[in-house]
Parts: C-alpha cells; structure tokens; sequence
DNA sequence: CGAATTTGACCGGCGC
DNA sequence: GCGCCGGTCAAATTCG
C-alpha cells in the first residue's frame, strides 16, 4: 500500500503577501513511504525541517541558491499538480496563510484537509501558520513545521538536546501540551509536543525556528 | 549541589 | 477596554 507523505514549507522570514508565491509542497524522502517506526519517520521528519529552516535567505546566503532552486520547483510542481484534476493534489493548497491576521494554530485547517484527501492517519504531515514578529515594522514569521507520529512516547529522540520550560493545557483537549526548547546556546528552536485528543496514540510535534548548529553534537565542538 | 522540571503567575494578542 | 486564551517566566521543587 503506497501513500504520500507530503510536507509544506515556507522559507521563514519573508513577508506575508509573499507567503503563497513562496510556498511549496515537497514530497516527503521515498525511504518514508515503508513507514518503518515512528521514531525513524521522527528522525527523517526533523531533519527536513533542518533543510526547510535553512531556506531562510538571511539565514544562509551561501548556499540559498541551491535551496531557493529546490522551493521553486517544488512549488511549480505544486502548482502542475493543483491545475491537473486528476493530481490528488489538488485540492492541497491549505493554509490560507495570507488571511493570518490572527496569530494562531491552521493545523485544524491542516489537518481537516489532509483528513479530507483520506490519507492515512500514521503518516499526516502539516505545516501551520505562524505566530507574527515585527522586524523593521513588517511582519514576518518564523518557520514552523508540525506532523503528527503514532508513538507512545511523547517525546521522540531526533537528536537535539531540549529542556521544557511549560505545560499548558488547552482548551477542548484532555492532554496537556508540552513546551521545549534547545539547550544550545545561541540557538532559540523551540518545539512542543502534545497528544491528540481525538487519537491518543498520536502525537503531534511542531518546530520552530532554525536551529544554528548541527545535531546530536552535545559538547561544543572546535 | 547544580541542573532540569514543575507549576502557577504573568503577559500580550485577539475577539467581542 | 475587557476578558479569554495560549505562550513564557521563574520560583519552588525534584532529580541525578
């Protein structure tokens, strides 16, 4: 049984009229669609988000070109798809990102529009609107990325050292949600975790922000 | 004993 | 402007 797992990035700080042109859809590694283990499809998941954080331009000049490449024909993918009927994704442009006037969570709209195509409920990826920041008095947003995994541990090992700093339970869910942060210095990626309430066995983790080193370098290196 | 977590207070954005 | 709600702070507490 084949499926696709597909993610939606947006390159974190551009401004908001920008955000569609900008956006893409890429198909999730191939190696993903066997759906080994929740923690290897955690793993692979986390390293994209490394790779889509890194399409911020002001981020990484040198190599933004390359990127910028890949956004761009995945985003004319995206738009083939869209135009062709027949293309199951078509109907997948979600988000309205651009009405964002609100500074709130569009995985509801995510998820109800992944729901929508029938995917399968191991392998839903998602990305969500973001919370605004003001830089040089134009909103901008910070990349997040969010997916959910069937897991019975909370919080799956990608690598990264993080130390919760909250607990928060929100309204019309029975599970609280969890608020992590990267121990590194320097380095302001945040996460949360939080377990579904209308699947328990699933867990939903979201990222945000870039992280400014690499993974599971614990000690400081040169 | 220092580090990580817990947990209620606090705060700012948004809707009414 | 006020109140709700989600996100963060930080003091207290637990952990290793």
């Amino acid at each position: 049984m084949s499926y696709t797992s597909q993610a939606m990035l947006n390159q974190g700080l551009f401004e908001e009229q920008e955000m569609a042109t900008q956006m893409g859809f890429f198909t999730f590694p191939p190696n993903l669609s066997s759906f080994p283990d929740p923690l290897s499809c955690y793993q692979s998941l986390n390293a994209f988000n490394i790779a889509a954080a890194s399409l911020a331009a002001d981020a990484v000049p040198n190599s933004a070109a390359n990127l910028t490449e890949t956004l761009l024909s995945s985003a004319s993918t995206y738009q083939k798809n869209r135009e062709d009927p027949t293309s199951d994704f078509g109907e997948l442009h979600l988000l309205s990102l651009q009405r964002s006037s609100a500074n709130f969570w569009a995985w509801g709209e995510a998820n109800e529009c992944l729901e929508r195509k029938k995917f399968g409920v191991d392998d839903h990826l998602g990305v969500s609107a973001m919370k605004m920041k003001r830089i040089k008095g134009r909103k901008v947003r910070e990349p997040r990325f969010c997916f959910k995994t069937m897991s019975d541990v909370d919080v799956l090992d990608d690598g990264y050292k993080w130390r919760k700093y909250g607990q928060k339970v929100v309204k019309n869910t029975q599970h609280p949600r969890s608020y992590y942060r990267c121990t590194q210095d320097n380095c302001r990626v945040k996460k949360r975790v939080e377990r579904l309430a209308e699947d328990p066995r699933m867990v939903m983790t979201t990222y945000e922000g870039r992280h400014a080193h690499s993974p599971s370098h614990d000690l400081d290196d040169s």
